[in-house]
DNA sequence: GCGACAG
DNA sequence: ATCTTGTCGC
């Protein structure tokens, strides 16, 4: 398994000659050993800093309580492509999840798994580096179309590529957009929503994201990364 | 050519 | 991604 170290250096052109080489080595299927310990991850910055913050918080699965936490701050210049978002997220969290003693069974990205036009979503791409079983859980669609779900909790509908399915819009709770699903690495597409489902506590987004983002956002501003303005730019 | 476009 | 109070609706 390589590093991430470099992404920062590489150009859009050579980030998506990557990803059409990661594709090649994805793996989707059902996932046999019984699922543990689950954890979730998220990025967290200033909109006009290089600064980025990782943070990961593992919980036993399924009774979703905390078993131990970690972070990483660190520093990119790749800059926020669509569909490239891994080669910007991607390093951080790299070390935050070096930085645990253990690693959990099921691991949880902010972002799309293979609901990606080259399947090449952060879940997917964190997942072939770290081999580890990753599902992606996003706020909004980027690749597939979908007949929008039923407005009742746990409606879902299939997301396709053409004739593929890549993933499924899932209404994790009432009233609310979808979440989309898809895997990352090492699991199946129904295992996957299934695995969401049980993660679900009453909010839109699933509680292993839903807790790495709470945590990466306070170790920011504990950091004092809190500016709300560009500072000394036109006065 | 035009619209869409994870975080 | 982040800033940011109240407000409308189920």
């Amino acid at each position: 398994m390589e590093d991430p170290s470099g992404y920062e250096f590489f150009t859009p052109a050579e980030a998506i000659a990557y990803q059409e080489e990661l594709r090649n080595r994805i793996t989707i299927k059902e996932l046999i050993k019984p699922i543990k310990t689950i954890a979730g991850a998220d990025i967290s910055y200033n909109k006009y800093s290089e600064i980025l913050y990782a943070a990961i918080v593992m919980f036993k699965y399924p009774e979703m309580q905390v078993i131990t936490t970690s972070t990483a701050i660190s520093h990119t210049s790749f800059p926020y492509i669509s569909g490239l978002l891994a080669f910007r997220e991607v390093p951080a969290l790299f070390i935050a999840w070096n930085n645990l003693y253990i690693k959990p069974d099921v691991l949880v990205l902010d972002g799309q798994g293979i609901a990606h036009e080259r399947r090449t979503g952060i879940a997917t791409h964190f997942g072939l580096l770290t081999n580890a079983v990753t599902i992606g859980s996003a706020k909004s669609r980027l690749a597939g179309k979908y007949q929008e779900p039923a407005n009742s909790t746990f409606a879902e509908s299939p997301m396709y590529d053409k004739d593929e399915q890549i993933g499924v819009a899932l209404r994790s709770k009432k009233n609310c957009n979808p979440i989309y699903i898809s895997p990352g690495h090492n699991i199946s597409i129904p295992q996957s929503v299934d695995v969401i489902k049980n993660c679900i506590r009453g909010y839109r987004i699933p509680e292993p994201t839903r807790q790495a983002h709470l945590l990466v956002n306070k170790i920011r501003i504990e950091h004092g990364d809190n500016n709300t303005t560009q500072l000394g730019l036109f006065d």
